[in-house]
DNA sequence: GAGTTTGAAACT
DNA sequence: CAGTTTCAAACTC
């Protein structure tokens, strides 16, 4: 009882140091001071009282509490159902950011491999949070401020900024990225800063980071209608929303950075869109969501910058070459952002290409200096969802992962991904690679550090191309939609940053020809039960490979075929013989179908079901005059798991009526030449909202949207982003 | 590291 | 669409 005592008075005096700390009198004018009473009366500062003064410290060091497992999942944050007073809230934290004339005080990194990687976590960990505040349940007069525990702002410059809009947070990232790595504030007491930044973030909105406005907003939109049910972030849908998050790049210093609060967030766009505000002065309400915004959302994204980060730190630190290659990649289709952006209209063949790029891109942001291969040095870059990159096609996990887009569901929600910076070469722009880290949020775990470096190393193509000069499938990077870097030792490569127009027309005709050439060839599906993900994904009912293999020695045992390439078992699709993939075989395949005609068998007394006939004329139908729209949405998504759970490569995403109908598919899925789930790129229905898009029929698409290719949309599917426009494409204008 | 095998990509 | 060729990764030695 005694040493409770005497733990409470430390706290209490820990605590009062905080908020006295908090309370410091700002040297701006403008800070307005706020009477320590309330900070005390808030929940939050309640929350700090609840903290050891050790796990302050140790925040400080390793920003493990915000790593920390103990943090609930980001669930609660992007299901929340008031999400519609989004714009309020975006008001809010623009309020509170020329309300914070201090905030920017936090410490910023220098750049990747820097001295302060913790301060880099730091900043993710805002950055990230800064991404799902606007998602936070937040009444009308919610106000997202988030009071940080002194811990957090460690080395901070000012001590009088401990209250950081998670917004200026990101923004501050940003002033990191562009270069201003050496200070250590970012000037958001001004005005003026802020207008700068909205013309900025603006001039990046006209070049293309609408996309990640429309993004949020659906994202937003989805988030609302995705209560409580069971929603995966599906590999594609990553892979398509960080194509469609691509940015531009060489216009403005923001180039190739794009906050994590572009996902599932608006009020950055908000914040573009809008000028100074009305400043409100003390409104700093709500606080007690802090500990739910830290522990909840943060998990989703900051996870993943943190790992980067340390990734990258590790890599700067190791010089491993090897690493050092990968880390420095270029992304071709980061690149290739700009292109897009330039091409103003898509077609059904383009739009194929943006999943083709970004096989497996998720937002990230991550700042690091990085070299080419003529040992230039840059500095970058902030990881923009597509640009940075995921290309899952590329092998981003162990062998049994290989090519495989992959987010997987655990029980405890979605499994993280961790980032992994790839490569980005001269122009410093990075690709990033994916890695589960579900297990490990902390990157300074030897098994986690190890984790990386397999991954960043299997991660990273390398060609040995001879003859194809790197411009054909056959080279790895260029179906990656990677540059060729110094590790590959390709002969007369022309799949490099000075022969981009002849990349970028290569691209454009090989998607002429095949709109899903660059596309994951594997992506993963989700578990028909829970509706996650299957836990091994190596069933076939859990993951497939695009097209199948076509194996005819290999048994499919070997890398040589595709599937097991992928990790995935053989399906309908492949036409091996002798297939004994061990991921699940054709075989099991079969068993599958059949399993699905006896579902149809029983089905069809109760609702009928259609003929191949009937099917593709509802297709043809539905595709003639179907909006999305939200309520449609909300039931094509609850009739995901059901569909997605086939193995037959079912529409994801139908009505619930058109279950029948895939099924059916089964029977005749060679004949209707569907494009299954995992030749779109899939979509996302995560109610982490790490996307906000939807996979759709084909049929439910109305045609501007395209998503199918030109060769497989009939009666299949398209991938509909609401309320986006076209996607931007390396396919020619008329190409629709 | 060289040679072989394999199957996807490209071509006809 | 099928058959053939080209290609580069995977594999073996």
């Amino acid at each position: 009882m005694e040493m409770e005592m005497e733990i409470v008075a430390q706290e209490e005096d820990i605590c009062r140091d905080v908020s006295s700390h908090l309370k410091t009198p700002s040297k701006d004018p403008t800070t307005t001071s706020v009477p320590l009473s309330q900070f005390e009366d808030s929940p939050v500062f309640n929350y700090i009282n609840n903290l050891s003064p050790i796990e302050l410290v140790k925040s400080i060091q390793t920003n493990q509490a915000y790593n920390s497992p103990s943090f609930a999942s980001p669930l609660p944050v992007f299901t929340s159902p008031q999400l519609n007073s989004k714009r309020d809230a975006d008001s809010s934290i623009r309020r509170h950011l020329l309300s914070m004339p201090s905030i920017t005080q936090l410490p910023l990194v220098k750049g990747v491999g820097s001295s302060t990687p913790s301060c880099s976590e730091q900043l993710g960990c805002f950055a990230s949070s800064a991404s799902d505040v606007s998602i936070e349940p937040s009444g009308d007069k919610l106000e997202l401020t988030i009071e940080l525990p002194k811990a957090l702002n460690s080395d901070s410059a000012n001590p009088n900024s401990s209250m950081v809009p998670v917004n200026a947070i990101s923004v501050g990232y940003q002033c990191e990225a562009r270069g201003k790595l050496e200070e250590r504030h970012c000037p958001y007491d001004d005005d003026k800063f802020l207008r700068k930044i909205s013309r900025v973030e603006q001039r990046r909105d006209e070049e293309g980071c609408d996309w990640v406005m429309l993004i949020s907003d659906f994202d937003s939109s989805v988030t609302e209608e995705q209560t409580e049910e069971q929603k995966l972030v599906d590999p594609g849908t990553i892979s398509f929303i960080s194509d469609v998050l691509d940015t531009p790049h060489g216009k403005t210093n923001f180039d190739n950075m794009i906050t994590i609060d572009s996902f599932g967030s608006s009020e950055q766009n908000e914040m573009e869109q809008s000028g100074p505000l009305p400043v409100g002065i003390g409104e700093q309400k709500h606080t007690d969501e802090i500990p739910n915004i830290l522990s909840g959302s943060l998990m989703n994204k900051l996870v993943v910058k943190d790992a980067a980060t340390k990734l990258v730190a590790e890599e700067d630190s190791s010089q491993s070459n090897c690493k050092q290659h990968s880390i420095r990649r270029r992304s071709l289709l980061f690149e290739m952002a700009g292109t897009y952006k330039r091409e103003p209209t898509c077609s059904s063949n383009s739009s194929s290409s943006l999943p083709s790029q970004l096989d497996h891109t998720v937002p990230i942001i991550q700042n690091r200096t990085t070299s080419n291969r003529a040992g230039q040095d840059s500095t970058s870059s902030m990881f923009s969802g597509r640009d940075a990159g995921f290309y899952i096609n590329a092998p981003i996990t162990n062998s049994t992962d290989d090519n495989v887009a992959n987010i997987q569901a655990t029980d405890s929600g979605i499994q993280e991904r961790n980032l992994v910076p790839c490569d980005t070469r001269d122009t410093g722009k990075a690709v990033l690679v994916s890695m589960d880290i579900s297990e490990e949020f902390d990157s300074n775990s030897p098994r986690m550090k190890k984790h990386k470096m397999e991954h960043v190393t299997a991660a990273c193509k390398r060609c040995n191309c001879k003859r194809s000069k790197c411009l054909k499938l056959y080279c790895e990077c260029f179906a990656a939609g990677l540059y060729c870097i110094e590790p590959c030792s390709c002969q007369d490569c022309l799949n490099e940053p000075a022969h981009e127009s002849t990349v970028l027309e290569t691209r454009k005709q090989i998607e002429s020809r095949n709109p899903l050439a660059f596309a994951p060839k594997v992506i993963r599906t989700t578990d028909s039960a829970t509706g996650f993900l299957d836990a091994s994904n190596k069933t076939p009912a859990s993951a497939r490979h695009k097209k199948g293999c076509n194996c005819k020695k290999s048994s499919c045992l070997k890398k040589y075929c595709e599937c097991f390439q992928g990790g995935v078992g053989c399906s309908f699709h492949c036409r091996c013989e002798a297939c004994k993939n061990s991921f699940g075989n054709k075989n099991g395949f079969e068993e599958n179908e059949l399993d699905c005609e006896e579902f149809k068998a029983k089905d069809k007394n109760a609702v009928g079901v259609a003929s191949n006939d009937e099917m593709m004329k509802r297709a043809k139908d539905e595709d003639q005059n179907l909006p999305i729209h939200p309520e449609a949405n909300r039931q094509l998504s609850g009739s995901l798991a059901v569909v997605d759970s086939s193995p037959t490569g079912i529409r994801v995403g139908q009505k619930p009526e058109s279950v029948n109908l895939s099924c059916g598919q089964v029977k005749i899925k060679k004949h209707l030449q569907m494009i299954s789930k995992d030749e779109t790129p899939d979509v996302l229905t995560s109610k982490h909202s790490l996307t906000s898009v939807k996979l759709l029929n084909c049929k439910t698409a109305p045609p501007h949207h395209g998503f199918c290719s030109s060769t497989h949309c009939k009666g299949s599917r398209k991938l509909i982003l609401r309320s986006v426009p076209r996607f931007p494409s390396l396919s020619s204008p008329h190409q629709q």
